[in-house]
DNA sequence: CAGTATCCCTCCGGATACTG
DNA sequence: CAGTATCCGGAGGGATACTG
């Protein structure tokens, strides 16, 4: 999409790809996307498991963002017909599709920032984490 | 980063990295900075033609996703001094720096809608454009 | 033209309490 | 345990008006 000067896409075409980078990021976004995606790393989880794993995500937050992970296909979530009833939330194959995108945004990111400290304007930019 | 149960990091190194993709993240996030970027691939543009350009973004937006743009050494905020006053932004070489990120969203982007139109949930999932 | 100043509104995410 | 219900504050962004 991106190149200076040369092969300039038709405007629909560069929309559509606008389109589909808003739609990554949407998929991204949040506080706890990341951090919940990692901790489901090593294995199945089950609710109260994330929520002591992830420093304490609120239990409706943790529900939204469970949700939002499952709709996309990244996660599954399995009841078991114990008692009481016990369920888990784990990865699906489909969320290692998101490998390359989250390592091109991790080597990028770790990149920008030793760039800024170069320029010393990392306070001005960046969020503290 | 992602790597199901094999050579997990040390939880430092990953929260080192999920900072990383924050940051990246963060870097493009928000409704104007890809349009604003894209709009300035064909060259330098003043202050009023890229508001045309963008489907009348108000000008204190403008302003402040300029400032961001520009903190993060993504574009130049040149003055001239002719009468009265003309300033134009363009986009620096550093800029090109997000061609790979941006390339990787855009296609995980695109593939993911398509998976999501296959599975039929489209519209619970993500937003209109 | 190139912005700044004010006001306003929505949505994300947190705090807390409660239910099957 | 696995969540839902309610209340709330702050940030991002828009509308409108004004300035050098």
């Amino acid at each position: 999409m991106i190149s200076k000067n040369q092969d300039i896409p038709t405007p629909e075409v560069c929309t559509a790809n606008i389109a589909a980078v808003r739609d990554a990021l949407y998929v991204l976004n949040g506080k706890w996307k990341l951090p919940l995606i990692v901790t489901l790393l090593n294995g199945a989880k089950r609710f109260k498991e994330i929520q002591r794993s992830l420093n304490e995500i609120t239990p409706k937050v943790l529900s939204k963002e469970l949700k939002e992970l499952e709709l996309n296909g990244f996660l599954e979530r399995k009841v078991f017909n114990t008692f009481p009833v016990s369920i888990t939330y784990e990865l699906t194959p489909y969320s290692e599709s998101l490998d390359e995108v989250i390592e091109s945004l991790r080597s990028w990111g770790e990149q920008h920032r030793k760039h800024l400290v170069k320029g010393r304007r990392l306070e001005s930019v960046l969020q503290d984490h």
